[in-house]
DNA sequence: GTCTATAATTTGATAGAC
DNA sequence: GTCTATCAAATTATAGAC
């Protein structure tokens, strides 16, 4: 359920369900954190640093690191499948749009991608909220596509491989613009027809 | 240079320039907890306690973590490129087939996968071999395939991402034969002719 | 080459004042 | 709701005995 955006950084959409504007920075901070460093790569004192608090504060809104990143994974993940066209002409290239943003206004990977790769050393409820999000992908493609059969999860599959891939090789190469050279043609994707 | 193999793990070629057994029984084990946890999810104690001996020990090799990361990430780049057939039919199935087997041995991502996500986190060594990987990899594949131009690069980095990524989905899904599944047809790949 | 012991720092987390 | 103070455990790293 959408409420009234309180508080929107530059390039982003946030809704809030009447969170306070403290917690909705600690989010914040911690999402840029994990997108750079993974989980096990950020400490409560820096987040706290961040927002200008105190550790112990953000254990107030997070008891603990665990909940703090099932928080932020819901988050991220709630917010970026609001954002998408419920009815693209393309969905690969809504998706790629989303993407693109992403990692060419700051360099990093998408936040459940910064995740998943250590997904077996992550708490289990983190590890679900992120494959949620891959989950959620898959069906925002599958749902879209005229594919049919066995070529409709697997064609899902291939073009969240490319996207996810572009970001990891834009970031280990430090070059951003390398995801949309990666991703520009989708060469066979793009002759696909899409329904309506 | 190549010397005898002295260690040889299922699965797995490893060359040892004169390398001692325990240097190497630690390089395994950090290799495996990188890929499982990342940089910042493994600890000497855990890396001591796999081999079998005490911290100070995993010290004496490798004096700082920075160093063994290095490596790690060098040995298998340099490892991961020697068992490539130097002259392949098709490169990105040749590449395709590496990946195809680390992940669907242990269901965890390629080591400089690993590394690559959270780059912008590690120490510059570190990141700098794990750039060389990617930057190996790219090199591989353009130079073996007849396209031209900006397309030859652009190619290379499409069926790197792919291969990548898919490796990404698999661990995120907790489903490894997604890997291939993602990656099966290289639809529009296949389709060019390389070079002999 | 491996160990014990330990230093110096950081971590996740808690108790309690205000 | 934020703070100070603190804890127990873990971290990277070093010194020195054997």
């Amino acid at each position: 359920m959408r409420v009234k955006p309180i508080y929107r950084p530059v390039g982003k959409i946030c809704y809030s369900n009447g969170m306070e504007a403290t917690q909705i920075k600690i989010l914040d901070a911690a999402e840029q954190r994990i997108r750079t460093a993974g989980y096990h790569g950020f400490s409560f004192r820096e987040i706290a640093a961040d927002v200008g608090i105190k550790s112990s504060s953000v254990h107030h809104y997070f008891p603990t690191k665990e909940s703090l990143g099932v928080a932020v994974a819901r988050r991220y993940t709630d917010r970026f499948f609001a954002a998408l066209p419920a009815e693209p002409l393309e969905p690969q290239a809504a998706l790629r749009k989303a993407f693109l943003r992403a990692i060419e206004s700051d360099g990093r990977v998408c936040l459940c991608g910064a995740l998943a790769s250590g997904a077996g050393s992550l708490p289990p409820s983190v590890a679900a909220e992120a494959r949620r999000f891959f989950e959620e992908s898959l069906r925002y493609l599958s749902e879209r596509t005229d594919q049919r059969g066995t070529a409709r999860h697997n064609w899902a599959t291939q073009v969240l491989a490319q996207l996810e891939g572009a970001m990891l090789v834009a970031v280990a190469l430090g070059d951003r613009t390398a995801f949309a050279r990666a991703t520009q043609t989708f060469p066979e994707f793009q002759r696909r027809r899409v329904r309506a």
